[in-house]
DNA sequence: AGGAGTGTTGTGGT
DNA sequence: CACCACAACACTCC
């Protein structure tokens, strides 16, 4: 459940987290050793993109759930052992499987630049759109999971933005015209918007219309299927209805 | 049953 | 040093 959206609901779910004490922490975590967590108070709670930060008040924990990485809040799985779980004061559970778990320091947590998260209320296009025109070479399906600059983006909202958009993974960014570029930057972020009110609704997959798809529904025609880009990630693509610029 | 994938990091080779 | 390919991680779905 990984992409910026999916992260956007979690924090959404532990609004009642901050604020509370954590009286008992465990799990198979290694970089962290849980015991550590035991009477602190949970500052805040925040994403950033695909992070998740944990702020307490000696250390922030960053949560990372990969491809795999699963929550329950006040529930737990019956079949896996949580990499972390925390129960606070008031009794409310958190539950994190199979995710990355590192301590980070201050400085790393102060140095969070939410404006290039997509779903934070400080994104700002126009600092993506100066960092995109600085990388001219770089492939429109690379610069969309660019953390730096579309922190939260997956594979998913790459493959629809770009659909979306009209535009061929492997055109470069350099050669999209202003308002194609500022299109992009648009996308990226409405995209991830539309993603989050279907994955509320548990509808998001029928709202698919390129990711993993076979037929472009515009053309009727068969979508392109491969792994393109330094990221070497999944694209689908029509070569009829998206142009490739550069 | 086997394989692929909503992702990132680290290692080792060229 | 830059750039790459690939492994590892770990789970669900087709």
């Amino acid at each position: 459940m990984p992409e910026g959206p999916s992260l956007y609901i979690l924090k959404e779910l532990l609004t009642d987290f901050p604020g509370q004490d954590i009286v008992r922490a465990d799990g198979n975590v290694r970089a962290v050793d849980p015991a550590r967590l035991v009477g602190q108070r949970i500052v805040a709670i925040r994403t950033w993109g695909k992070h998740l930060l944990i702020e307490l008040p000696e250390l922030v924990l960053r949560v990372h759930f990969l491809l795999f990485g699963t929550w329950r809040i006040n529930e737990r799985r019956e079949d896996k052992v949580p990499r972390l779980s925390i129960e606070t004061a008031a009794g409310d559970e958190l539950n994190l499987y199979a995710c990355a778990i590192k301590e980070i320091d201050r400085a790393t947590f102060e140095a969070y630049d939410f404006s290039a998260d997509v779903m934070s209320e400080e994104w700002d296009p126009k600092q993506a759109r100066k960092k995109l025109r600085a990388q001219p070479d770089m492939l429109a399906c690379d610069a969309l999971l660019d953390q730096d600059i579309f922190s939260g983006v997956g594979n998913i909202i790459k493959n629809e933005v770009l659909f979306r958009i009209r535009v061929h993974p492997l055109s470069t960014v350099g050669a999209l015209s202003a308002p194609k570029l500022r299109a992009l930057v648009i996308e990226a972020r409405q995209y991830s918007f539309d993603f989050l009110e279907w994955k509320r609704q548990y509808v998001l997959k029928q709202h698919w219309l390129a990711h993993a798809k076979r037929i472009c529904p515009r053309c009727d025609i068969p979508f392109h299927k491969a792994n393109l880009g330094r990221s070497n990630r999944r694209s689908f693509w029509c070569e009829r209805c998206q142009k490739r610029y550069g």
